[in-house]
DNA sequence: CTTTTCTCCTGTATGC
DNA sequence: TGCATACAGGAGAAAA
C-alpha cells in the first residue's frame, strides 16, 4: 500500500537506475493500465519509444518520468505519471528474468542493459502522459521541470518547499467533515493514506471521526505536523511494507513495519499508555486507534451533524 | 459548491 | 474438500 514514502524510495530508485537513459520499446500487456492515457496503449509505447528520460519526480502518491525526444533540447519535455495504486511495484529487471504473473507493461533501453517493469496484482495502478506546467502553488518548487497538468488538483505534500501548513490549516478549519477524510484528502494535503492517517491520529491524540472544523487551529497544525514526521521518519527507513506486494524499485521490501503504533496493531498495547489498540470501521475501510488517547467524539461528523435551519417553504 | 457513496480488481483468509 | 463471503484500499465518477 504504497503513500508518500514508499513512493518517494521508487523514485529514489528510478533517478539511480532510469534516468539517463533511453526508452527504446515500451510493450503494454492488456489496456487497463494506460486506461488514463484517452490516445490508447498504442498511441503511450509510440511516444514513448526514443525519447530520453531526464529526471524521475514526484508530488504525493504520483510519480513522473520527465521525457525527451533524444538528441534534441528544443523538444519540450512531457511527463509520464505513474500511479501505483495498492499494489503497484517498478522493478528493475534483467531483460531475460521469466515475467512475473502480474506484468502490465515493459520498459526497453537503448543501452539494452536491464530494463524497467510495472507489475500490479490489484490492477489499481496505471501511467499515462502529460503535459508539463508551471507549478500552480505558490512559493519555491522543487520541481524544475514543472507539474503534470492531469496532476493540478493534487495538493503539495507536507515534504515539499511547497507546502503551507497555514493555508491548509485555514482550509481544514472551513470543512465540516470527519478529520481523516480530510487527512485522506489529496486535494487538501497529498501523500496521505489509510496508514499514515492513522499513525498521525495516533501522534496526535486525535480520533479520526472528530470534525475537522471543530478542531482548534493549533491542533490542526499538531495533526499536520505528526503527519509530516511520520511520514518523514518512514522514509529514512525505508518505507512501509506488510507483504510482499510492496517493493521497491529494486525488488526489497521496505521494512518500517515493526515501528507503527497504531495501524494493524489491534489488540496490541498503546505504545503510550498501554491500552489495547481498537479497530473500528470507518468509511469502508478499517481503522486503528488508541481509546485512551484518542476518545470518539460524541457524535460523528456527517449524516449525524445537526442540520443547520431548514429551509422554509417558499411563499408563492 | 460540498460531502458521501460507489466502483474498479484479485489474492488471501475465514466460515460453514 | 468446496464454495461463499469479507477484506485490503486509492481515486475518480456519480450521487446526494
Amino acid at each position: 500500500m504504497p503513500e508518500l514514502p514508499e513512493v518517494e524510495v521508487v523514485r529514489r530508485g528510478l533517478v539511480e537506475h532510469v534516468v539517463g537513459r533511453q526508452i527504446a520499446s515500451l510493450s503494454l500487456r492488456g489496456a487497463r493500465v494506460a486506461r488514463r492515457h484517452a490516445p490508447g496503449p498504442v498511441h503511450l509505447s509510440a511516444r514513448l519509444t526514443g525519447t530520453r528520460i531526464e529526471a524521475a519526480d514526484r508530488r504525493g502518491k504520483y510519480l513522473w518520468l520527465v521525457l525527451r525526444a533524444a538528441g534534441t533540447h528544443e523538444a519540450h519535455p512531457m511527463a509520464l505519471v505513474v500511479h501505483l495504486g495498492m499494489s503497484g511495484q517498478l522493478l528493475v529487471q534483467a531483460p531475460d528474468a521469466p515475467d512475473q504473473r502480474h506484468l502490465h507493461a515493459r520498459f526497453g533501453f537503448a543501452d539494452a542493459r536491464t530494463e524497467l517493469r510495472f507489475v500490479d496484482q490489484r490492477t489499481f495502478g496505471g501511467m499515462a502522459l502529460a503535459e508539463l506546467v508551471p507549478d500552480p502553488a505558490p512559493g519555491p518548487t522543487t520541481h524544475g521541470w514543472g507539474i503534470p497538468a492531469t496532476l493540478a488538483h493534487i495538493a503539495p505534500d507536507p515534504l515539499e518547499p511547497a507546502f503551507d501548513r497555514g493555508a491548509v490549516v485555514s482550509r481544514l478549519r472551513t470543512r465540516h467533515t470527519a478529520v481523516k477524510r480530510a487527512l485522506l484528502d489529496q486535494g487538501l494535503v497529498s501523500g496521505i493514506g489509510n496508514i499514515y492517517a492513522d499513525e498521525a491520529l495516533w501522534r496526535a491524540g486525535v480520533h479520526g471521526e472528530r470534525e475537522t472544523a471543530a478542531l482548534t487551529s493549533p491542533a490542526l497544525g499538531r495533526l499536520l505536523d505528526a503527519a509530516r514526521e511520520v511520514m518523514s521518519e518512514a522514509l529514512a527507513q525505508g518505507g512501509t511494507s506488510f507483504d510482499a506486494l510492496y517493493v521497491n524499485v529494486n525488488g526489497a521490501s521496505g521494512y518500517f513495519d515493526r515501528s507503527l503504533h497504531a495501524y494493524g496493531q489491534h489488540g496490541r498495547p498503546c505504545p503510550r499508555c498501554g491500552a489495547p489498540i481498537r479497530r473500528e470501521g470507518f468509511m469502508n475501510r478499517s481503522s486503528f486507534s488508541c481509546p485512551v488517547c484518542q476518545p470518539r467524539p460524541r457524535r460523528s461528523p456527517g449524516r449525524a451533524r445537526p442540520s443547520r435551519t431548514p429551509a422554509p417553504p417558499r411563499a408563492r
